[in-house]
RNA sequence: GGAGAGAUGGCUGAGUGGUUGAAAGCACCGGUCUUGAAAACCGGCAUACGGGAAACCGUAUCGUGGGUUCAAAUCCCACUCUCUCCGCCA
């Protein structure tokens, strides 16, 4: 699965791009010792088995001739006999090569990718920088209330009886609420197939310990997975869609002129959220199950930066037809996700935080994924295969979406504005109200 | 859930222990012939890893993983997937 040639090499190139995704130098000794190691053992390992592949095709012969010719019978024997050393040789060798395999599979596995080029030094959220910002915040003449309040307010939100089948930061929207965000995935899957040219696909939402490594989830972060057992059967949940729509193209050679592929789905996500307990308790932001409409592109690798651009301009449309204001930043080494060469995140205006918060991040994998999942093309019939650069970018959390709108377009009497593009999937449906040329969610019902 | 059949190169499909990386056909590429095309004929046509400056050499791969053997597509074990029939279900 893993080309390990990429590891041989040690360039000072690759230490520095590590050092700005805060990877150790110790990491990468390590790494190189196996891969020497590795190298030597084959030669060994192969060198035995040339050895007892001629000596197979002696003995074949040997054999063949023995019925006319008694002496040939013998010598046959001797090589037979001769030759079982060298099987047993050829064992204890594979023995060691395969554990030296295993750890140097281990250990590049956990290696993240390398920050391109253009992305700026930094250790942390502080060191991304802001490449532009649409849309003005509101002004409120009443004191604004975040979504919990206004979701539960209306009866459209109910953390409580989540919390009850499921415990803590699952959520249950009920009403007008479950209808804003089934309209809001309707949406945003109706602009990307229809007017950015992206395939629709509903994969499956349970994936294999394959699927998950060759997208960058796994080794390294199995703790932030939900995993099942059932019936013995190892299935992850996936943590975005980003997962069963790359492994789509896992392990093919993709033919001349299909590329690129542009995919888009729904579906929920799961993360285990270990290591960021405290953080965003209250609320939709941060939750063990949320819906997304994901959008994953593979490429040529010339092209890749500029469909990163192009894709990252698909995020931002659908904010801009939501009308809610945003941001968009472009993330620093040290912010960058593990499988990431270059991201950048969308931030939506939250009037309760007084704040921008992350909605989308849209990254480009360049050959990372491909490498690990073995997605490559041909640029022409008879070339060779070239590993294809993958992206992915949230288009966008429906969660966070559906939080932005209830907040940013409150009202004093507590209902939520709808925006115009919306009205075709809620027009008339339970618990939304016209006024004049404007929609309001006003209520859930009772239960 | 029960019973059975199967998995070989881009496709179809032969091959039950020994020069089989694998017959044959189709598809594809190059050539001969032809004004051109078709047909016919000739030739080519997997991937990965390792060594080498290169020519090239070596190794592995017949669903996956183990085992037996001097030697495995071929024998043994486990698993996965596909198909057919019955039952059940959306």
């Amino acid at each position: 699965m893993l080309d390990p040639r990429l590891f041989q090499e040690q360039s000072q190139e690759l230490e520095a791009g590590l050092k700005k995704k805060r990877v150790s130098g110790d990491l990468l000794g390590a790494i190189a010792e196996l891969s020497k190691s590795r190298r030597e053992l084959i030669v060994q390992s192969e060198g035995l088995k040339a050895q007892r592949n001629a000596a197979s095709q002696e003995i074949a012969q040997l054999k063949a001739k023995a019925k006319s010719d008694p002496s040939a019978a013998a010598t046959a024997d001797a090589k037979v006999a001769e030759m079982k050393g060298v099987g047993d040789q050829i064992k204890a060798i594979d023995e060691k090569l395969k554990q030296v395999e295993e750890r140097f599979q281990s250990e590049t596995l956990r290696l993240p990718n390398l920050p391109h080029a253009s992305v700026p030094e930094g250790a942390d959220a502080e060191g991304n920088v802001e490449v532009r910002r649409w849309g003005t915040p509101g002004t409120y003449s009443f004191p604004v209330k975040d979504h919990v309040a206004l979701g539960e307010g209306l009866g459209v939100l109910d953390f409580e009886r989540a919390g009850k089948m499921s415990g803590a930061r699952f959520s249950l929207y009920l009403g007008a609420g479950a209808s804003l965000e089934r309209a809001l995935i309707q949406f945003m899957l109706d602009l990307h197939t229809r007017e950015h040219g992206y395939l629709e696909a509903i994969p499956p939402f349970l994936v294999g310990r394959e699927a998950m490594t060759g997208t960058g989830q796994l080794p390294k972060f199995e703790e932030d997975l939900f995993k099942t057992g059932v019936a013995e059967r190892e299935l992850f949940l996936i943590p975005t869609s980003e997962v069963p729509l790359t492994n789509m193209v896992r392990d093919s050679i993709i033919e001349p002129g299909q590329l690129p592929y542009y995919f888009t789905a729904y579906s929920p996500c799961f993360r285990s959220e270990a290591g960021s307990y405290g953080k965003d308790t209250r609320g939709l932001i941060r939750q063990h199950q949320f819906q997304k409409v994901e959008l994953v592109k593979i490429t040529p690798a010339e092209s890749s930066s500029d469909e990163l651009e192009k894709m990252v301009k698909n995020a931002e449309r659908v904010l801009e037809l939501l009308t809610l204001p945003y941001r968009t930043m472009l993330l620093c080494g040290g912010d960058m996700g593990f499988s990431a060469a270059k991201t950048y995140d969308l931030e939506v205006w939250l009037p309760s935080q007084n704040t921008y918060r992350e909605i989308s991040s849209c990254s480009n994998c360049e050959d990372f994924q491909a490498r690990r999942a073995g997605i490559r093309y041909r640029s022409e019939a008879q070339g060779k295969p070239k590993l294809a650069h993958t992206l992915n970018g949230s288009g966008l959390a429906v969660g966070r979406t559906w939080v932005a709108i209830v907040e940013n377009f409150q009202d004093s009497r507590g209902f939520v504005k709808i925006p115009k593009v919306l009205h075709r999937y809620l027009e008339g449906a339970p618990g939304f109200t016209r006024e004049g040329d404007d929609l309001f969610m006003v209520s859930g019902k009772k239960i």
